[in-house]
DNA sequence: CATATCTATCGTAATATTGCAATATTAAAA
DNA sequence: TTTTAATATTGCAATATTACGATAGATATG
């Protein structure tokens, strides 16, 4: 136990699943938004921006980079990183579709 | 170490994320995409349609009621789930204003 | 080349999550 | 009241996540 049982689900709700897990952390949202406020893409400056350490952001990065939320070019000794716009789209094509839906058939009995 | 550190952030940053951490497990998603599929509100036959134990089933619907993403009402023995479209429509907002966002100045660098 | 800078990786401690068996709770039904 | 059915809670084992210090790797600059 402890390990997900990802076999029970279908390919589409465990990479929903893995999206949002990405951005289930304050940490990782803080990064997300610091990302958009300051437009042209920031690299390592996310550490004077955001209290943790180094590495910690490094780590949070990756995670957000494995599963695609957002992407880096090398840049001389800095990285450049940005959002994934194809992948941002996904998400909220999933949230659209779910809400559609809920309108659709808004017959709740709570 | 181990606990996430939500002084850092703001309340805003911790309550999206909070959501969205809830959402990013599969079963917890399969929950609520079976909500939304059986239209009227349903009990306990999420755990014949997930193939996991009735506790760990109870434990999921008992986190994404904390959140607020879902509500249960008793009725007689069972309990009837539903999803609650207000904070469904936050979340749906919080990225709404994000991609309006990115639309807005998409001046990417990778 | 030596040094400084930026980022990634490793190792590790603290904590959280996932999942289940066993059991408790609650309310209808017999 | 006893039984049955539906959920919740408890306790626990396995695993994952979070965070950081130390360190390594890569690249620009003197």
């Amino acid at each position: 136990m402890g390990a997900t049982k990802t076999d029970n689900y279908t390919d589409e709700q465990n990479k929903i699943a893995l999206l949002l897990k990405a951005l289930g952390h304050p940490a990782r949202i803080a990064i997300i938004e610091y990302l958009i406020k300051v437009n042209s893409c920031i690299c390592g400056d996310i550490v004077n921006e955001i209290k943790l350490a180094q590495p910690t952001i490094s780590q949070h990065l990756k995670e957000l980079k494995n599963v695609g939320i957002i992407k880096g070019s090398i840049e001389g000794t800095a990285i450049c990183y940005c959002i994934d716009e194809t992948v941002w789209n996904q998400i909220q094509a999933y949230f659209e579709n779910i809400n559609l839906k809920l309108i659709e058939k808004s017959t709740n009995c709570c």
